[in-house]
DNA sequence: TATGAATGAGTCTTCATTCAT
DNA sequence: AATGAATGAAGACTCATTCAT
């Protein structure tokens, strides 16, 4: 019965994106396997993280490339985005609070990851679509921002799942105050 | 009285929104006192956080208060809410972190602070100035998810602490898109 | 199954006898096992104590069952109860001294001992073998005084392991003063 | 208001016969002052127990005086010492466990203490009184056990305190059988 | 390969004691 | 003289990790 990285992976990042301190032990009986078992997998609960983080990277990567964020307008490749990348939510929102992380720079992937979605905002902002007044930056940190505030929020019932998307994607394109011309 | 107990629970707020492994030890050396002085104020780690709790919802309940959120139009009330919750945004970003407290709803005081922020934004769209295509809840989620990626970027450096006020503000009253109107 | 409970609670309760503030560490390095295992194995200071009370009830139970205390005159039933018991009585000893436990009255296991022990002597005085003018009760607090004292005396070399049986038992049932019909 | 030396010991006593680890804290507390100023008359934990020991071998010493005993057979004089030692018998429990000291031998106190007990006892044996098949020491250590036994039994009720003397000594002097000359 | 058992390292917590008022 | 406050030292406890089966 071969253990399930994968599966590992997504008990782990549930667990560690609602409290960061989760024990191994709380993790390894998540996934249905004993303590040891789990640092056979992985060398320590630091490699259980960077490979946490590395499945995120990856899954958002993915979620980026189905978005086809180049293609369209950029708020057409936004919604797309938010669409594609709700189900890494928990994930990456864990990854966003686990700072120690980023301050090491550890993973350049992030940063990759990071920049295409920099320049997706950029865009926006160059074909005119976007306001230039919030710098590119500060949207990729809101972006982040709300995907992890809706995830919590359906996660504890507040938001419907089936409203999700949209929920995100028209408070981060329109903002809250009613716009005139519509 | 030598020991500020206000002090320790804004060093410890710095510190355990950084790291929620942060040790005992390391919060008393911030606070300038001895780890069994900490214990003398503080029964334990987890009357600590709890007091930590409090003393979050009677900042956050001040910076409502302070921005007079039933005075004007909802969106100079939010516009001043946003400026007032600033500096405290840190510590709810911790708070909403270390969740297993809210799961517990050990702590009334933040049902009502929603609330107040929930009428906030039903008010504005019962005003007509709110679109009404998003729940109040979820706005209220969205609130406190943009103030702690704001509080996170400003930390990072990849937002002017300055812009800090206009870039939430704003984001959430206007979105990203270039609005026609202006 | 390397660890032996039965010979960890043996090494405890040697040292606890002796000196109730045996730290947790001293225990473990008596019972040749580290501070961490002697932990997996007894949740904790008081879960070890109450295993203590246990195993010390189940001795002396165990050594009652061996007296046959119903057999033959109510002497001879308390002579080889003295007999079986005097190996338990260190253990019995602490017990009586960390009494918090009973004062909680934790531990229904010593009220049924108690009683088997006054119903010997109960016996003994039905049956016009023992005095009237003492209680059954007191005989069975002044048991477990000079069983204690005997063990006590013992582990101080004052008096010799050898005679202890003798010296418990002729002190209990004959007193101290030379009868006239020796 | 002068601290009362003599209430805080007798405060100390109690506390300490019932549980070895009461805390400086506690004790402070039942005799109504704060640590500190529990600190400022006995310079630290040893040198109450000190104190107490001392405390304890004088109340001692005095009920030997008082049961004159020198006079008389040695039965009557057990019998006076029993009737003068019963109200320090909750003290000498306490320092009767207490078995550092003793191994220390810190205090020559008792040594002569004892000494003048065991000579009461040889004094019975040499007078015919008393049986010789149970050494004088251990008799002594007997008599402690037994006033032990005796103080607890009261103090839980199972023996009235009215009893009490008649309860020890006729237990010491005559044992539990009944005796044919009677 | 998987796991129950064992442990070193480090944190939390408490206590006796000292200090400043 | 008395005490609230502060702390060093020491013990309890937990966790990530390793070992032996």
């Amino acid at each position: 019965m071969a253990v399930d990285r994968e599966h590992v992976l997504t008990e782990a990042a549930a667990l560690l994106s609602r409290r960061a301190t989760t024990s191994m032990d709380e993790i390894a009986r998540a996934a249905g396997i004993s303590r040891a078992t789990l640092h056979r997998h992985f060398a320590g609960r630091d490699a259980l993280i960077r490979a946490l983080e590395e499945h995120g990277i990856e899954r958002f990567a993915r979620a980026m490339d189905a978005a086809r964020l180049d293609e369209g307008d950029a708020a057409g490749a936004l919604r797309r985005l938010v669409r594609e990348a709700e189900p890494v939510a928990g994930v990456l929102a864990f990854l966003f609070t686990e700072n120690q992380l980023f301050e090491n720079g550890v993973n350049a992937g992030w940063a990759r990851l990071d920049a295409r979605l920099t320049a997706l905002f950029r865009r926006g902002q160059e074909e005119g679509d976007f306001r230039v007044d919030l710098s590119a930056v500060w949207l990729t940190e809101a972006f982040y921002g709300l995907l992890g505030a809706g995830a919590w929020a359906a996660h504890e019932g507040r938001v419907a799942r089936h409203d999700l998307d949209h929920s995100i994607a028209e408070l981060l394109l329109g903002g809250i105050r009613r716009s005139m011309e519509k």
